[in-house]
DNA sequence: GAATCTATCTTTAGCTC
DNA sequence: TGAGCTAAAGATAGATT
């Protein structure tokens, strides 16, 4: 008859950085684990609304979120005042800076228009007055050689300005929908408790974002 | 002598939404803390980077980061390789939406440019021909009129183009830095536990980003 | 390395002040 | 409203497979 260890069960452990590797990749797991349970215990019970990102000390990513790290960190940047949807009053502060320059460069090409356009009325008037109201022959077409053209891309460049500060807007956004699609959706059985999420939650390991270091040798492999 | 109550201790619960709202108010901030404290003690013990974001059901946000949520994020966010810099080749990709759509517009302007300078060219050319080489008396100044100032623009819009890509670059770490300001940074005493954190940990809590939300009243206030 | 086990440590639900 | 209490629930260090 084997005697039967008794397991010393759960030891106290101070809080500060695990020196033996192995030990800490296991720790790591663990508690990585623990954390999101937590995590998605907190968004369950309470309704919060919650991003987790956790990077190991190889650089590997993972995260929790709910309704998704996606949007949690957009309300968390562009200051989301509630629950509303993004892209409303909020973001005008994200594409603050963006609009901010272009509506600066745009009217300084503005004013180069307008004074364009007195430079040449002026000019025009001389014109008539010295020339005793006799126009040249293609007096008709001057007003198409630049003025015109002036006066279209004034209103190209207003366009530009408005395209980018939606394209501003989106900035974020494509970017997160770029991640999305480089990360491989992850189960979520957690430890044995099957607590079976019901809402749109979301676990993701980020496993092909750093292909290359595949190819390093971190000790005995800390992710 | 009173039967002092031997209290029922932890009670089972079931991990859905807590329908009592001073109840789910208390749980969220216990389990806040909690959740706060674990992340603190999986980065000192496995030295992981963190990032955590909550958003209260009232809609205000708690956050926690090793060595700082924006770090994290932009890290996040930017598919940052390894510990490198920000700002880096990755931040291409960020603004590659932006620089694209302006790359778009500006070559659709500069055609208009170009078509402009050779109808004008032409129509020199038809001018000088019809009046046997005789210029008008202002000819000398009808480059002026139009051509020289286009140019202008052409230049003006090129460097609006840069300009757009390196505030685009910006956008997020000036979003970041916005958020530090109006973030109180909060202490971290944690329940009673005093693990105190030796590293550039950060808790913060964004109470002044939804001053409007003071004159709301959320039941028994839910934050 | 990941899954399991178990004894213990830690968190926290329900109350009280 | 927050801090503290108590005891049961839950997480996990260490060891084993």
């Amino acid at each position: 008859m084997v005697r039967r260890k008794p397991s010393m069960g759960r030891q106290k452990i101070e809080i500060k950085r695990i020196q033996n590797e192995e030990a800490r990749q296991v720790c790591f797991s663990k508690r990585r684990t623990g954390l999101f349970k937590k995590a998605s215990e907190l968004s369950i019970l309470c309704g919060a609304e919650i991003g987790v990102v956790v990077f190991s000390p190889a650089g590997k990513a993972f995260s929790f979120g709910h309704p998704s790290v996606d949007v949690v960190f957009d309300r968390f940047l562009t200051g989301n005042p509630h629950h509303g949807s993004s892209g409303g009053p909020a973001a005008d502060s994200r594409r603050g800076a963006v609009v901010r320059e272009l509506n600066r460069q745009y009217m300084e090409l503005h004013g180069l228009v307008d004074a364009e356009r007195k430079r040449r009325d002026a000019l025009e008037e001389a014109m008539k007055a010295e020339q005793g109201g006799r126009p040249c022959w293609w007096d008709n077409n001057v007003d198409s050689l630049g003025l015109e053209e002036l006066e279209e891309y004034e209103k190209k460049l207003l366009e530009l300005r408005n395209n980018v500060a939606k394209i501003a807007d989106q900035l974020l956004h494509e970017a997160l929908a770029r991640k999305q699609q480089q990360q491989q959706q992850q189960h979520y059985p957690m430890g044995g408790a099957a607590v079976g999420l019901p809402g749109p939650f979301a676990i993701k390991n980020e496993d092909a974002i750093h292909p290359s270091l595949g190819g390093l040798s971190f000790g005995h492999g800390f992710f």
